[in-house]
DNA sequence: TCTAAATATGCATAAAACAGCGGTTCCCCC
DNA sequence: GGGGGAACCGCTGTTTTATGCATATTTAGA
C-alpha cells in the first residue's frame, strides 16, 4: 500500500530478512511486538516464524522466537548447542543405537549429538568405547560398557573435549569397529566439516581408525559448512539424521556410496 | 544484590537459555534466586528445572540445580572421601597453594585432597596443569590456568581417573615443575600406598616426570598402609599435613630428606 | 526427632497456537 | 485483456500452553 512509509515493501521475504536482522539484536521477540511492528495480525508473524523456524533460522516458542547462535565460527556456548534441537538429535541418538552390537568398540567423539548417544546406550552390553568428550563418561550407562577409555591431550573448556593424538591408548594401537561422529556441517563442496580447527584432524584419525564410521546429524547440518574441514564424504559410511537431505545431496551421498538413515 | 537485572524474559525458551548461562557461570542455582531474578513464582522456575533436568542438560537437585560437570557422579564411594575429613583437607590444600607460583607446571593426581586443591589455585596465572582426573577440569577455576592436559587412559568410574602410562602428552614426552599427590597412607615400612593397583604405577611415573613432589596427606594417613605400594618416602620431597606425624615417622621422614608443613 | 522449606498435584485463567475459511493481490499464460 | 491459480493475509472458534495459587506430601537440616 502506497500509503505506508516503511512497510510499503509487502514483500513477505523482506519481512523475514528485517525480522532476523532483529532477532540477533534482541535475541528474543515476541508476537505481539512484531505485530504491531509490523502492523501486520499474529497470525501472519507466526506463520513468518513457522517458516524460518524450519529453516533452522531461529527457535520457536510459546509467544515468539529466541535466536540461535549458528555462527560458523563456533564460540557459541556448548549449553546452547545442546539445548537446540533437542528432540531431533534424541531421536537420531535412539536410531544410531540401533545400529550398534553388543561387544563392539566404539569411538565416539565429543559433541552434543554423541553425548544424547551415549545416553541412549543402556540396552546395549560389553561395549568398549573411546572417547575425547569428557562428560560422555558421565552420563554413560555403566551397564553398558566393559572398558571405557579417554584419549588425553589438550582441554577445551567450552566443548569440555582434549585435542590430541589418538593413535595410541595405553600405548598401543588400536583400531576400532565403529567411529560414531557428531559433526558442524555436512555440503558437498566441503564435505565434513566441523568448527574448531584441531579438532578436524582428530574427527579424521578416528575415521581412519574404524573400520566403520556413521555420521550423526540433523537435517540443518546439510549444506551447512563449518570453516574446518574434516575430510570428503566418500569417507563414511552412514549417516543418520531426522530428515532426508535435498536430493542434489542426496545424489552426492548416493554417488559416495554413503547409506543414509532417516529416524522416525 | 543480583548484579544482573533479567529485562525481558516474557519467552520461557529465553529464560531456558540465560537459566543455563547462569548455571554455567555458576555451578549452582537456587529456586528463590532465579524466582527473585526473572520475577516468575517458584512454580514456574521449578517446571523450568525439570524440563531441562529431563532433557539432560543440568541436574535437579532440592532446593535448585546443579550443573552437570560439576557433578561428581552420584552414589560412587568417592563421594565419602570426599566428604570425610573436610576441614583438614581445605586447610591442606590452602596450605600447599602457597608451594606453588605463577607460571609453574603442576601434575596433579585424582583424588580428594587434589580435588580440594584444585578448587583452591584461584589466586594464581597462567599455570600448566596435567592431570588423570576427569573432576578437576570441571572445578578447577578457569583463571589460573593457561593450559590444562589430560592424560589418556583406562577410565576408573569410582575414582573418576584415567590410568595409563604418562610419558606423553600430544606425542612429545613432557617435564613438569611440581607433582602435587594425594596418597592412601603414608608408612615407614611401606612408604606412599594407595588403593588402586594400576594407580600406583602412574603415580610413580608422575613422581619421575616432576622435579619436586608435594604429597597431600591428612594426619590419618600416617601409618597406614594401603596394599598397591607407590614408591619409598626418599623420592618425594614434601608433606603438607593438618597435625605433625608421630616421632618415629618423623624421624624417618627427616632421614630421607622429606619436609613437613603443617597447615595453620 | 522435629520443623520449616521445598516439592508434587490439581485446578483456574489468560494468552497463544492451531486449523479452517474467505477475501485480496499478484503472476503466469492463454 | 482476462481467466486461473498460487501465495498472502486476516478472521473466527477451538485447542494447547504457560503460569500462578491452594493443598497435601516429602525433604533437608537443626
Amino acid at each position: 500500500m502506497p500509503d505506508d512509509p516503511i512497510r510499503d515493501s509487502a514483500l513477505p521475504a523482506r519481512r523475514h530478512l528485517e525480522l532476523l536482522r532483529l532477532l540477533q539484536e534482541r535475541g528474543q521477540l515476541t508476537v505481539h511486538d512484531l505485530s504491531a511492528l509490523f502492523e501486520v495480525s499474529g497470525d501472519t508473524i507466526r506463520r513468518d516464524l513457522d517458516i524460518l523456524a524450519s529453516d533452522g533460522l531461529l527457535k520457536r516458542t510459546h509467544g515468539g522466537a529466541v535466536a540461535l547462535d549458528n555462527l560458523v565460527h563456533g564460540d557459541t556456548p556448548f549449553m546452547q548447542r545442546m539445548s537446540t534441537h533437542v528432540s531431533e538429535k534424541k531421536r537420531i541418538a535412539q536410531a544410531a543405537c540401533k545400529l550398534v552390537g553388543d561387544g563392539e568398540t566404539l569411538i565416539l567423539n565429543g559433541g552434543s549429538s554423541t553425548r544424547f548417544l551415549a545416553s541412549e546406550l543402556g540396552e546395549l552390553r560389553n561395549l568398549t568405547i573411546v572417547t575425547n568428550s569428557l562428560a560422555i563418561p558421565a552420563i554413560l550407562p555403566s551397564s553398558c560398557y566393559s572398558d571405557l577409555y579417554l584419549l588425553g591431550g589438550q582441554y577445551n573448556r567450552y566443548a569440555q573435549v582434549t585435542i590430541g593424538p589418538i593413535g595410541f591408548v595405553s600405548a598401543s594401537s588400536i583400531t576400532a569397529d565403529t567411529a560414531v561422529i557428531g559433526v558442524g556441517g555436512i555440503s558437498i563442496r566441503e564435505g565434513l566439516t566441523t568448527t574448531v580447527l584441531e579438532e578436524a584432524a582428530m574427527i579424521l584419525s578416528m575415521i581412519k581408525t574404524a573400520r566403520r564410521t556413521i555420521v550423526l546429524a540433523d537435517h540443518f547440518k546439510f549444506g551447512r559448512g563449518s570453516f574446518a574441514h574434516i575430510a570428503p564424504l566418500h569417507q563414511i559410511d552412514l549417516i543418520v539424521t531426522d530428515q532426508a537431505p535435498l536430493p542434489e545431496l542426496a545424489q552426492v551421498l548416493a554417488d559416495a556410496e554413503v547409506g543414509i538413515i532417516v529416524a522416525p
